[in-house]
DNA sequence: ACAAAGCGGAGATCCGAACTCCAGATCCGA
DNA sequence: TCGGATCTGGAGTTCGGATCTCCGCTTTGT
């Protein structure tokens, strides 16, 4: 418990402070790198109950050596989610440049939504988890004013509804990452259509509806769904 | 493991055939009723991850005695999921038997995410689990051509898309039931803000937006959702 | 060539849920 | 009212699965 792998100082005498991790070795960074693309690919699919051996064995190493790296579990998803999460706030940002406010809104929409729909553990960390807590609350207040502009910006131009706030759009990506992670193991892509069925729905009026772009899953596809989920239980 | 608990036959010559089930002891009865609500109430809270002792606890039993009474947690389930299953579709047929062909739609998707939102056990076992797996397949067989009826008969009258299809109005309601699992520790009625909106994209047009019946989450209420959500891990 | 650093993965440890068991409490027919 | 049948509580056993440790051996780099 608490050993001060991969922190050592420098210098003999040149004590405290600035602790400078030595470089690891070759071999070992190369599968500190095996360990995090493995996490991310293990966690993606199977979410935060994924096991540590699994990651290990999907990267091709001894449990030992991810303990090794990691402290455990919690750190080593600590790492990995950094950037996921920022990359969320990139992507808000990428469609507030957006100049046209109906555009921007909907591909902050897309975007996150794909980003979720595509990593059940941001999913549930997110959405969920005491466990990336810091990490997803920072990513929440980062983002917030953004959306907030996002809406009202859109609203002003006339092309969204008055009465949507800030908040409901987490819900929707929320509620689609939740189709996607019904249709996932069938098809895909399904989400998609749930979007675009959402977008009808936000505009002050409409002459028209959209097409939407997926088909829906037939009946044998729906039963199929619900045989491959996430297993609970059994 | 298989005792016959329950089963006994009631003439000692009058062998095989028909056992009927003697009669429990007045005080097990009420046992068993309690159990069941018990169970019911835990599950729909908990979800499938509820505990046996969880239910026993809440039923103010002994674990041994809801083990006399079901063999296991399984059978437990089926026997409480039954008529929960069955009264979805009573819910379709009601809505059928509606009139109007919008507002048939429209109450059965709000009678329906009412049902599912308000029981998490419910909502796996007709999302995901390999649990109730039969219970489950033959509501939904017989739920089916329900949906398709109403689905195409509010087509047919015009007040809604032609790309709608019936397997989407499943998707609507996990869909409705995910936003309400996020919700609920902080306002349990969210869903319906969301019901309301999504019902705004199904007309072929429209001139207007529905007035959305629940307050959005503040972004505080959103923070303080996630605090307390299904916990998952640690 | 020889420390130092890293490695694998068997297995120790822990945890929590399902289920068992039996000494007593409770019921009910005679 | 009494006696045997029935039922009960809940401590304790079992089991499975996940986290994390440990140490003999391999690899690295100087």
């Amino acid at each position: 418990m608490g050993t001060l792998e991969g922190m050592s100082i420098d210098e003999p005498g040149e004590d405290c402070g600035a602790v400078t991790p030595r470089p690891l070795r070759r071999d070992a960074e190369r599968n500190r790198q095996r360990i995090l693309c493995a996490a991310s690919e293990v966690l993606a699919e199977r979410g935060l109950d994924a096991t540590l051996d699994d990651v290990a064995h999907k990267a091709g190493v001894g449990v030992g050596t991810v303990y090794r790296r990691f402290p455990g579990k919690e750190a080593l998803i600590g790492a990995l989610f950094d950037d996921r999460l920022s990359s969320l706030v990139a992507i808000g940002e990428r469609a507030l440049a957006e100049p046209d406010p109906w555009t921007g809104l909907v591909s902050y929409l897309e975007a996150a939504a794909e980003l979720l729909t595509a990593d059940r553990a941001l999913r549930q960390i997110l959405m969920f988890t005491a466990f990336g807590r810091d990490q997803a609350a920072r990513a929440r207040a980062q983002l917030q004013p953004v959306v907030t502009r996002l809406v009202s910006r859109a609203q002003d131009a006339g092309c969204v509804r008055a009465d949507l706030r800030a908040t409901d759009v987490p819900f929707a990506v929320f509620m689609l990452a939740a189709a996607a992670d019904y249709a996932r193991p069938v098809r895909p892509a399904t989400w998609r259509r749930y979007l675009a069925l959402l977008l009808d729905s936000l505009p002050p009026a409409r002459s028209a509806t959209t097409p939407l772009p997926e088909p829906p899953l037939s009946p044998a596809e729906m039963q199929s769904a619900m045989q491959c989920g996430p297993v609970y239980l059994r």
